[in-house]
DNA sequence: CGTGTTTGACCCGCGC
DNA sequence: GCGCGGGTCAAACACG
């Protein structure tokens, strides 16, 4: 909408939200929460999943690409009540002690999570998405777009998980400019949130990245942003109609005080307000799969500090 | 006119 | 089987 954009570049009450040099530990150590990932990747069984154990080896981008977020893993996480985090202080006490929480059992991964973390997702859902487009098969005499719904979904094939990663940003601005061109498809409202959920497509073509963001009903200046997908380009030169953008060098962020800002930095699109010189009005959190699966809610941990 | 948003309808999976 | 929640589609609309 026009009118948020405006009011958008007028909002970046984003004083200090912190990065939390204590859950660097989350990125550069090998923690219990291996054991968590492992389950993640593999609730079926609950087996032992090698990449997973290989994630704080590898270099940031590997973990991203290889890693896998399960967003009703993330749903579970905002929907988790505040007493819960009492637990909290337990967690962040000891560095990796936050690492040792280990994924709900009956968390909604799917089955397929791991296979999602190569880059068989994307071509699944690339085939799937062709076969929608060529409708050479339309049964019903429904509109076209439910034809091609069930003509993408048939034989029964479980939706594949794309591999996510997601971030909490402490900001006013849900439209995150992270340097790619989104173009908003749906918008849900999120239960027990009076937030909508917005999902958004990257328009280039191909290219089959989408991303959601929503609010985190307890705290509404967290935004979450969850990336599903592996861009198949490079990041466009312009973005927002036309407007050129230096996307290489993005403008910098304050206090780049953890690890954490270099990650974002280095391995994905940089978010900063859209068009606008305010650049200093959000800071992001990368919140990597080990996270998400805290029982403590994140933006809970959060919550503590920005104020 | 091209591009992006809104929004109601629709589908699917899942739990009861 | 039914209802619910999540996710997606696409026509209509808005805007520069």
């Amino acid at each position: 909408m026009n009118g948020d954009r405006e009011r958008y570049h007028h909002h970046h009450d984003l004083r200090h939200f912190l990065f939390h040099d204590e859950l660097s530990p989350l990125f550069s150590q090998k923690p219990a929460v291996d054991v968590g990932v492992a389950n993640a990747g593999d609730d079926m069984h609950g087996g032992f999943n090698p990449e997973a154990a290989a994630l704080p080896l590898l270099g940031f981008n590997e973990l991203l690409q290889s890693s896998m977020m399960d967003y009703g893993l993330l749903g579970k996480g905002l929907e988790v009540t505040a007493d819960s985090g009492s637990s909290l202080n337990t967690h962040s006490g000891g560095g990796g002690g936050v690492l040792t929480t280990v994924l709900t059992p009956n968390s909604s991964i799917s089955p397929s999570l791991a296979e999602a973390a190569g880059a068989e997702g994307d071509a699944d859902q690339q085939q799937k998405e062709q076969q929608a487009a060529e409708g050479d098969e339309i049964v019903l005499g429904d509109k076209s777009k439910t034809a091609n719904m069930i003509k993408a979904k048939k034989k029964g094939e479980k939706r594949k998980m794309e591999p996510r990663y997601a971030f909490m940003t402490k900001s006013d601005v849900e439209n995150l400019e992270d340097g790619y061109r989104w173009r908003k498809y749906g918008q849900k409202a999120v239960k027990n949130s009076p937030y909508p959920r917005n999902y958004y497509r990257c328009t280039t073509q191909k290219c089959l990245v989408k991303k959601r963001v929503e609010r985190s009903y307890e705290d509404p200046k967290i935004v979450v942003t969850t990336y599903e997908g592996k861009h198949t380009h490079q990041i466009p030169a312009t973005t927002i109609r036309g407007r050129t953008q230096v996307l290489l060098s993005p403008p910098p962020l304050p206090a780049p005080t953890s690890i954490y800002h270099e990650f974002m930095m280095q391995q994905v699109p940089h978010p900063h307000i859209p068009s606008s010189r305010s650049s200093s009005s959000q800071q992001h959190i990368m919140i990597p799969n080990t996270m998400i699966n805290l029982p403590p809610p994140l933006h809970y941990y959060f919550h503590d500090h920005y104020d």
